[in-house]
RNA sequence: GUCCCCAUCGUCUAGCGGUUAGGACAUCGCCCUCUCAAGGCGGGAACAGGGGUUCAAUUCCCCUUGGGGAUACCA
């Protein structure tokens, strides 16, 4: 077998979308089973989408995955360039070489003709297509216009009759008719081409070997097939993926919550849990593993075992997954993954060695109720505050308890703390306890009171763990301050 | 409208002619328990419909329906 050459194509017309980004896994790890080249090609052909700061996004977003590219921007390689608004000379050379053989020609009509027509076959029902007004001029007409120094696009000139067919890896023989096919633009007014031109001459330039891309290719594969075969290239194999839907109909879009890249970083995805869950839309092993590790998929990744039916994107299972991973990262890992959203949302103001030893005691305890890194804000925030806000008491009384027992439990509580030399879980949960007991209260209510006046919430992590790494200062000084209230 | 693709629990999927149709997420119940999580145990939940082919169809073929995509001098 060839070595096995795939690519990405993006083009920097915005940030990477999360089904780009699962084009890019299933086109890397393809690459990595069979030993063979992932690169990266930038398709920026078309100057009056370009967004500022896409492609740098697009790299980053890439790279998060722990993917990278054996040949592109960056990295070099002997096909380059791999920016194809450089490569302009190219796509011009084989426009011209199949205007010269018959098999396209130039089109001097201005968009207003074009806009025209469409309109009239719009109002007619007619399907919206090119009316070949250029396709047929004689040799003279053409020198003519040529001579006047018209605009002029390539068109290619697709038979009437017959049919393309081409074979997609996952479904088999797919025929259009060539009816149906419009004479396409090859090279466009300005000199850059279209997609469609510029990947299949870029395609075979750097020795593509297989070309997986979403399923939306699959209307304009024929328009390549009728190029490649026009040009005498080798057809590489088509693999078309089923679309990312949402789970309310359609493309996902911003309706659906976050769709870039860019914002599931920023959320506090952890990588492994999107490739994991990107991986599984649309491909599986056998159904039931659910976990793998990068290197695990570069071993049993292939392309028998991917769907053809497209999947709905399902956030819950992408938080399922990301509590998972948070949770198998040591306490040390996740303290540095999450003091970033901290330090960002005000809540810690120094990166000194104290705090962070203060933190990683919190994410001990903080580690298995996170969904998503930056979770850890709300969570953590009363670890850090100075005082916490009780209102007017009334949230400091649980049910079915008074106030005057609260009160006394307070009391009490202080006075046994104050003895307390260690501030350890055993020992705090101990005397608790053992008050309680004293009193003849319920633990729960009691529990939930002090839970309350600890860390301002009725959801905490355990009472006695909370209170032991918060330490005797805070934790007397908050029943003070409660207890102030209540009186 | 036209063309193309797709079709197993709510969701992701296993299944590649004969299975009590399996797993995961979500959901529900129970256990654990100071709340919330995590964890453990258990429950409900699917072959879109109609024709064929076959001794036998979830599985193969056709139609219908449903969903999706494409119909640009965008990719």
């Amino acid at each position: 077998m060839e070595k096995v050459r795939v690519r990405f194509a993006p083009s920097p017309t915005g940030y990477l979308h999360i089904g780009g980004l699962r084009t890019v896994l299933f086109n890397y790890l393809f690459a990595k089973h069979y030993n063979g080249d992932f690169i990266l090609r930038i398709e920026d052909t078309d100057r009056s989408r370009y967004v500022e700061g896409a492609f740098e996004d697009i790299k980053e977003s890439i790279k998060w995955l722990g993917i990278t590219w054996d040949e592109g921007p960056d990295a070099g390689g002997d096909k380059g360039p791999y920016f194809q608004s450089e490569r302009l000379d190219f796509y011009k050379k084989y426009a011209e070489r199949l205007v010269n053989e018959g098999t396209a020609y130039k089109c001097f009509c201005t968009s207003e003709r074009i806009q025209e027509i469409k309109e009239k076959q719009k109002a007619s029902k007619e399907q919206i297509r090119y009316d070949k007004h250029c396709r047929n001029f004689s040799k003279d007409e053409v020198a003519k216009n040529e001579a006047a120094d018209l605009p002029y696009v390539i068109r290619f000139k697709v038979s009437e009759e017959g049919q393309t067919k081409f074979e997609d890896y996952l479904r088999d023989e797919v025929v259009f008719e060539n009816a149906q096919l419009d004479d396409f633009i090859i090279l466009k007014t300005d000199g850059f081409p279209t997609y469609h031109l510029a990947s299949v001459v870029d395609d075979h330039l750097m020795e593509i070997t297989h070309v997986l891309r979403g399923e939306e290719w699959i209307s304009s594969t024929p328009k390549h097939v009728l190029l490649y075969n026009a040009l005498s290239f080798k057809m590489p194999e088509f693999v078309h993926l089923p679309v990312i839907l949402s789970s309310k109909g359609g493309k996902l879009s911003k309706r659906d919550g976050a769709t870039q890249v860019r914002e599931f970083m920023e959320k506090g995805y952890l990588a492994e849990a999107m490739t994991n869950f990107l991986v599984l839309l649309g491909w599986s092993l056998d159904g039931s593993t659910s976990m793998f590790t990068m290197q695990e998929l570069e071993k049993v990744f292939t392309l028998e075992q991917i769907g053809k039916n497209s999947p709905v994107f399902d956030i819950e299972k992408l938080n399922d997954y990301n509590g998972k991973y948070i949770r198998e990262k040591s306490v040390k890992e996740l303290a540095d993954l999450c003091y970033p959203y901290m330090l960002d949302a005000g809540i810690v103001k120094d990166d000194t060695e104290g705090t962070r030893i203060y933190f990683e005691s919190i994410m001990e305890l903080l580690k298995e109720r996170l969904v998503l890194l930056s979770d850890v804000v709300e969570s953590a925030k009363c670890f850090f505050i100075d005082k916490i806000d009780y209102e007017d008491g009334s949230m400091l009384i649980p049910k079915k308890t008074s106030p005057d027992q609260v009160k006394s439990v307070f009391k009490l509580s202080l006075e046994k703390l104050e003895h307390l030399e260690d501030f350890s879980v055993e020992n705090l949960e101990n005397s608790l306890r053992k008050l309680i007991d004293e009193l003849g209260l319920k633990a729960g209510q009691i529990f939930m009171a002090l839970r309350i006046t600890v860390t301002g919430s009725k959801v905490s992590p355990g009472l006695f763990e909370t209170m032991s790494v918060l330490g005797k200062q805070r934790c007397m000084a908050r029943i003070k301050d409660a207890l102030a209230v209540l009186e």
